[in-house]
DNA sequence: TCGATGCATAACCAAAAGGTTATCTAATGT
DNA sequence: ACATTAGATAACCTTTTGGTTATGCATCGA
C-alpha cells in the first residue's frame, strides 16, 4: 500500500479499491501509518488526500545502510577465517586417520 | 535482535541471554530469520555460528533511499503546491464573505 | 434543509506472531 | 559407555495483526 502512495498523492477511498479491502481496513492502516511519521494527512473538507513522508524512511534507508557496510566488513572477515580454519580441520583430520591406523 | 548480531558472530544460547527469552524462542526467530536469508549458519559440531547476511539489507536500504528521493520531490511539490492553493482558498473565501452582506 | 458522500469508530472474528515448557537428537568430555 | 551440553522440535497458550460489518459524523450538492 505504500507503494501505491508512491505514485502520488490520493483520498482514502481511492487508496481501497486496488487491493481488495473495505474503507475501514485503509482507514486503520492509515492510522497506523500516520502514528508512526510515515504519511502525512492534509484534510480538505470531508476529504482526505494522504502523501508519504519521505524523511524518516531515508533515515532508516540510511541506517540500513550503514550497518549493511560494516557486516559486510565482518562478513568477509569471517568468511576468509572459516575458510583457513575449514581448510585446517581437513589435515587435523586427516592426521587423526594417520594415528588411528 | 538482530542488532545483537551486529556485534559480530555468535552461537545461539549467546544470543537468549541479553533478551529475557528461553532457547527455543530464539530458534524461532533464527529459523525465520534464516528462511528470510538475513542470516547465515555455519554448523561445527554441535554449535551453530550465527551471522548476518549484509547483502539482503543493503538491496533493502538502497531499494527505499531511492524512493525515498523519489518521494521527497513530489512531497515537496505537492507542499508548494498546497501553500499555493491555501492562500487562494483564504482570498475566495474572503470574497464569498463580501457577497453574503 | 436534506439525501448522498468521505471517512472514522466500534464491536467483533480468524489467523499469525511470539512466547512458554517438555522432550528429542546429536556431539562432547570424561 | 555415559552424563552433559547445544540446539531443534512439538504442543500449547496469549497477544497482536489484519480484516470484517454496522453505524456515526461532518461536509457537500441540490
Amino acid at each position: 500500500m505504500l507503494e501505491q502512495l508512491a505514485s502520488g498523492e490520493t483520498n482514502v477511498g481511492t487508496l481501497a479499491e486496488p487491493h481488495a479491502m473495505s474503507q475501514p481496513a485503509v482507514s486503520k492502516h492509515l492510522r497506523v501509518l500516520e502514528r508512526a511519521g510515515l504519511i502525512r494527512r492534509a484534510r480538505q473538507g470531508r476529504e482526505h488526500r494522504i502523501r508519504v513522508d519521505p524523511e524518516p524512511l531515508e533515515a532508516a534507508s540510511t541506517w540500513i545502510g550503514r550497518y549493511a557496510r560494516f557486516w559486510k566488513q565482518e562478513f568477509d572477515a569471517v568468511d576468509t577465517y572459516l575458510k583457513a580454519r575449514a581448510k585446517q580441520a581437513r589435515s587435523e583430520t586427516s592426521s587423526k586417520e594417520r594415528e588411528k591406523r
